[in-house]
DNA sequence: GCCAACGTTGGC
DNA sequence: GCCAACGTTGGC
């Protein structure tokens, strides 16, 4: 079982709609990067939800659904998409001030790659964030 | 709104 | 195949 972190802008789709949905087909990535680690999830896997641009904290838990399939929203290209479907929402959402200030915290894609949109975990740190959380699965 | 970081594009 | 120019993301 793999762990990882997705960003979205709230305003644009936020974890409360994702529970609200019970499903999302995440389509739209069009980065290599993301679109590889995207590719390499399994079904079942667990991905923590950050708002970015606004909230800027990790909100929730999702998981792998489906695994890869093509982007049916991509007019070009190799892209992919997964289904993801919600677990549960944090207890107490953990800012990214917070993680930066966890010295486990430092190599996460979050803070070392400010772009990456769809990046991996490590097992400690998905559970140190977890914690930090005030959540258990 | 600014700007740093990074990816992509395109001229050579 | 290099690299400058440009566009996008996302924190501040």
């Amino acid at each position: 079982m793999n762990h990882w972190l997705i960003k979205s802008e709230p305003f644009v789709y936020s974890f409360g709609d994702l529970q609200r949905e019970g499903k999302i087909m995440w389509d739209g990535v069009r980065n290599y990067a993301a679109r590889n680690h995207l590719r390499a999830m399994k079904t079942g896997d667990l991905v923590l939800f950050y708002h970015s641009r606004e909230g800027l904290e990790v909100v929730g838990i999702c998981k792998v659904e489906r695994e890869h399939y093509p982007d049916p929203t991509a007019e070009s290209g190799d892209w992919s998409v997964v289904d993801f479907v919600p677990v549960k929402a944090f207890q107490k959402p953990v800012s990214l001030q917070t993680i930066k200030g966890i010295p486990e915290l430092q190599n996460i894609g979050l803070i070392r790659i400010g772009r990456l949109s769809v990046m991996p975990l490590e097992q400690s740190e998905f559970n140190i964030i977890l914690e930090l959380g005030e959540t258990s699965l």
